[in-house]
DNA sequence: CGTTTTTGACCGGCGC
DNA sequence: GCGCCGGTCAAAAACG
């Protein structure tokens, strides 16, 4: 899929409504020194008015700029994951039929690649293959992460189960153990496992009462500068962007957050005649994101009361 | 003072 | 039945 067929994302806010050229006053010799002051002034407020319209629109420059490589990283992502599926999808059918009871250690989840985490396999003949590839793809995805602000929710578009898994990079320093993922969560239990000296943590969406979601976050065994984060069930509620203050986006960076799991469904897992409804909704948290950047409001409304003076010089 | 975090106790599933 | 283990509960502490 096309990034600019996908979404449009050119930003014409039409932030310079001024033509380079303004027309020039015409003072008539015999206005008063008065009236001539106050031309003066009318000259000075308008080249501030340019200059900071020239910020504007580097402003808008730069927010295409980060929504272009968004989409473009997006894109790269989802191309990839489809060729996943059309390659993998009779292999995990049959390996979800060989799940164990015993529920999933957490172990299991890093090894399997982006969205396809599921349960243990007995079949370990096939084991030792399947893992290469999944720590090539695991690889791959770490880089497209990084790409995607280093946070993006995975959803398991093969296994009903609801359960995706996240991995962040963070400080292996940082014992914190939490994932900033725009929804509020309440750590109800730690629990040191049996395979990973770093302790496990509990958490439950605090937005809603009666959210079912669940969120364990530990540090993987393999790579300790990694968290994972196992998300269970389905958001009953509206986004984060509702909700929680993300504190990349009240800074000067802004960072528009796609959540691809937001109802428990995967965007890259959804037919392609449902795609619409999903630019729409995409549209909209981008829109969403954007709003929340005192610095493109600003920029937005700069733009629209440029038009309007403009309009009504004419 | 309400909310969140911490942490030891408890519970249930599983293997032996 | 017993022990192990992961997950959850709930009281106390910490925090804003």
């Amino acid at each position: 899929m096309d990034g600019s067929s996908f979404l449009d994302i050119s930003l014409d806010l039409n932030t310079n409504p001024f033509p380079a050229k303004l027309p020039k006053k015409e003072v008539s010799v015999s206005a008063s020194t008065h009236l001539k002051r106050k031309w003066l002034e009318q000259d000075e407020s308008a080249s501030e008015l340019r200059e900071e319209l020239n910020r504007v629109n580097s402003e808008n420059m730069k927010l295409s700029e980060m929504l272009a490589r968004v989409c473009e990283s997006y894109n790269a992502l989802h191309n990839h994951l489809e060729k996943l599926q059309s390659r993998q999808s009779p292999e995990i059918d049959q390996t979800d039929k060989l799940i164990k009871k015993r529920k999933q250690d957490p172990d299991d989840f890093l090894g399997f690649p982006i969205g396809l985490s599921s349960g243990k396999t007995e079949n370990s003949s096939s084991n030792e293959d399947h893992h290469h590839q999944q720590q090539q793809m695991e690889q791959q995805h770490e880089q497209k992460n990084q790409l995607l602000s280093c946070k993006r929710p995975v959803t398991d578009s093969f296994n009903k189960a609801k359960v995706s898994t996240v991995y962040v990079p963070t400080e292996t320093s940082d014992t914190s153990l939490t994932v900033k993922d725009g929804f509020q969560w309440r750590k109800y239990g730690q629990k040191v496992t049996r395979d990973n000296p770093s302790p496990r943590a509990y958490f439950r969406c605090s937005f809603a009462p009666s959210c079912p979601v669940k969120k364990k976050v530990q540090r993987s065994a393999e790579d300790p500068s990694l968290l994972v984060a196992t998300y269970e069930g389905t958001h009953n509620h509206l986004g984060p962007n509702a909700s929680e203050g993300d504190a990349t986006s009240q800074g000067g960076s802004s960072t528009v957050t796609l959540d691809l799991v937001h109802g428990g469904h995967s965007l890259l897992a959804l037919e392609k005649n449902e795609r619409n409804t999903m630019q729409e909704v995409l549209i909209q948290q981008m829109a969403s994101s954007l709003t929340k950047d005192s610095k493109f409001t600003a920029a937005l409304a700069a733009a629209i009361s440029g038009r309007l003076m403009e309009q009504s010089r004419t």
